[in-house]
DNA sequence: TCTATTTATGAATCGTTATTCAATTTCGCA
DNA sequence: TGCGAAATTGAATAACGATTCATAAATAGA
């Protein structure tokens, strides 16, 4: 058994060193202009060796988002779960999402400036995986507002839609920074988002308030 | 005179023959799976022609981004200067801004989905043109929330970062309006963000309240 | 109408790169 | 150590598609 148990795991480090290299290499020339002997150059295989753990190119990128996407969502929602307060829960969900991307800078380009122009052009079998992972985030932040909403802390509306708006303001937020490094820390992105999206920009004193 | 003002007019006739139609084949496919031929396909011309009007497949992209920013630039331009409220200016813009793309969802599709994608691969004297008139877009709403808070009506912020924010905000409203065809009407749209943006969703009404 | 000039064409060229595969190396085992 | 199986390799293949260019069509002026 150990030998079998060996090879398994040196398999999935292979796979593994694959993926952390066509990460940098995708992050840095975007999906097309990516080739895979780059990948296999910077994961110090052979070109070939990279056609044994994956089917092609476009199932390396897949199997990056995916694996983005899974490790997201586990820790978004362990942090999540112990929580009760819907605002105690959005703060700690957008903390999170600002920690996790600001470590995965290079996954954060793939996913939010590569994945939106690839959708159309793919529709592997991973193509519906990587939709799934995205829906069950997307479903947390949703449920999260509509629990909100239930207990009478935001404004009856669509959570979907709240969800939908809330992630854009952080995404942008986020990109701002990836890209010129601004921003503040986490805490103050986090807070920022926050304070503009439960309570708005508005100046909330006397005549200026409607 | 004649010929040669008819010839040039001409001339520009093809010219954007060839930009409509690479605008749905760029949008359809995206950037990287559309080809030149089909594009001269789609406007009716050969494959060469193409090439007499624009100096290659990314010159073509450039330029539909450029004269696309610049037609926005124009209407939210026109239509905001002779405002004063930052709040209506605010407004104006975004309605502006949802009326401009939900006529031109290929536009859209192309610069807020591939344009960021391409932004890496690319350097051309064109790029620095098609930035200097995004640039000009977002200075407008920077400007707008300046104003708005020098008169104390919002909360004092970085401009540029709420500008930023609100964009996204009302981007990824726009993309799920595109891609489904959902968000209702401009007005409600325009009504939903501006409501969100200004006071937040939180429920103003005794102890809820922060 | 006829020639010169401009414009249009799409087949051929050329470069690129994903993918394959025959040859080689490594590994497990006796 | 030596044999067969499994894994690795990178050069060769094959497909694709941007760009060019020799040729043809259209046009202007005489």
């Amino acid at each position: 058994m150990s030998i079998v148990d060996r090879k398994e795991r040196d398999k999935q480090i292979r796979r593994n060193d694959i993926l952390v290299a066509a990460e940098k290499v995708f992050a840095a020339r975007g999906f097309h202009n990516a080739n895979v002997s780059e990948i296999a150059k910077e994961a110090q295989y052979g070109t070939g060796t990279v056609y044994l753990y994956f089917k092609d190119k476009e199932d390396i990128y897949r199997a990056l988002i995916l694996k983005g996407l899974d490790d997201f969502f586990a820790s978004v929602q362990e942090r999540t779960l112990s929580l009760t307060d819907p605002v105690e829960k959005l703060k700690c969900f957008l903390a999170e999402k600002f920690r996790f991307f600001e470590a995965h800078k290079d996954f954060f380009k793939l996913y939010i400036v590569e994945n939106n122009s690839l959708q159309s052009a793919f529709s592997s079998e991973r193509e519906q995986e990587c939709m799934d992972r995205h829906m069950r985030i997307f479903a947390i932040g949703a449920a999260i507002f509509q629990e909100g909403i239930d207990a009478g802390m935001f404004k009856p509306a669509d959570p979907k839609e709240l969800a939908f708006m809330f992630g854009g303001l952080s995404n942008y937020l986020m990109m701002k920074m990836v890209f010129d490094g601004s921003g503040g820390s986490i805490e103050r992105k986090t807070d920022l988002v926050m304070d503009i999206f439960l309570n708005g920009c508005r100046k909330v004193d006397g005549k200026t308030q409607v």
